[in-house]
DNA sequence: CGCTACCTTGACGCGAATCAAGCGGCGTGG
DNA sequence: CCACGCCGCTTGATTCGCGTCAAGGTAGCG
């Protein structure tokens, strides 16, 4: 259980990337918050931190992706958000000073900076610009949960499929050959997010693969037909 | 159009009710506020704001009801969120600086203060309380939206039904009888927050009456049998 | 090489959406 | 003041999407 901790002096060139959260730091704030953080790998599957818990720091992915995710009924997963490289992770429990509604789980092996807890609210408050850029992340994160929840509400499985899969286009992208998704996801991690059974995720893949929408290559997912697969979506981005 | 413009020079009485978000605010900061935002009625049906349209005002509700809506598929409406006196509405555009990705419509007869933008922001510097308070306001409707989401996904309809009745109470109480749930709905707007239809909605109210777990009486509806709305919702809380 | 975890496909049945028809209250206009 | 029309509410009949159960295949790992 113990994770390999890296010692990740600098800071400045994991900010150099440019879609790093304390991008908007100086150089001075940049060497402070180095001092007070600690780098640390994970693998597939390990848990960054777990719903009902208290936050203790707040995480930058570095290197990877993760899931936020939360037990419903009968043990069932949902897939609330997505993290990608540079995403912040922790900050609504931490800064609203309550437990984790959902549980953080890397879903490749991941790099993640642990910035304490204290730090960085002492931080807040010498740099506001950081509370502006948490308040940006937040609102965005319930623009995109109110979205979701209109989309659970009124759109059908099929439909709802589509729009996953555009979701993980947007979030991580494609790889090097344009058109096969850069994340790899279990079916039943799908269909968490999707908010279907497995079955019928299984299901809706291998039709959208007849339909020459997509082709399938064990968890490697390629569009192959991005116009179609927003018809398809029904949506407007 | 033209809304009633009531001219409210002084913000203590309001604050004095000891819910509004402005609470932390010191005298003179109040004082300042007033100088700043005009109280304006509507009625019932009317929009405070529109999907899609910039924001120039900080809104607080200090009498009255609202409804966050958003126009999904085929025109079906979602709501999204309920705000109740004392709640700001319109904060998480303004600040992020971004359209409403929803509407705002008044459920009843509703009195307002309109906060002028340049102000208001102005104050979060001076301020720093203001913009922890806005973050801890997010970070509960971004809670309260993932649930939502959870929800939808892995529960049905008589759940999701009970669910709904228990936020309306949580949210707006009871009327002095402490049965009557103090807020009333067309059969259409429970169905649009429930996620369902409105044949859907009637239906489940009617057996949870014969269920007696609720009493109907045109829009009034009354929780009976508190316990068993509880376990119907099959939730924690 | 066998076990386990994941993937896939088929059959079945239920929940809930849709379609349709009738009722009742309320506001408007004759 | 009454009649008409509109809108919201209600209930029934029908359809079908999709969840569940079951069985078999496949791939990775110890």
């Amino acid at each position: 259980m113990s994770n390999l901790k890296e010692n990740n002096p600098d800071c400045t060139t994991c900010v150099a990337h440019g879609h790093s959260f304390f991008n908007i730091l100086d150089k001075e704030g940049l060497s402070e918050l180095a001092l007070h953080k600690t780098c640390v790998t994970y693998k597939r599957g390990q848990f960054i931190f777990n719903e009902n818990g208290f936050p203790h720091a707040l995480y930058c992915l570095n290197r990877g992706k993760v899931k936020l995710c939360t037990i419903g009924v009968d043990g069932k997963e949902q897939i609330l958000r997505l993290v990608k490289t540079g995403d912040i992770l922790g900050y609504r429990a931490l800064i609203s000073n309550e437990r984790y509604h959902c549980s953080a789980v890397a879903i490749e092996d991941s790099s993640i900076c642990v910035v304490d807890r204290n730090y960085f609210l002492e931080a807040t408050r010498k740099h506001p610009q950081l509370l502006f850029e948490v308040v940006r992340i937040i609102s965005r994160d319930l623009k995109t949960a109110e979205e979701h929840i209109v989309s659970l509400s009124q759109r059908n499985v099929r439909e709802r499929m589509a729009e996953a899969l555009l979701f993980f286009k947007a979030t991580f992208g494609f790889l090097p050959d344009g058109q096969t998704l850069n994340v790899t996801f279990s079916r039943e991690e799908i269909a968490d997010y999707v908010g279907t059974s497995t079955e019928s995720a299984i299901r809706l893949l291998s039709e959208f693969n007849q339909d020459k929408i997509i082709e399938l290559d064990g968890k490697k997912i390629k569009i192959t037909n991005l116009p179609k697969l927003l018809k398809t979506a029904n949506t407007n981005d």
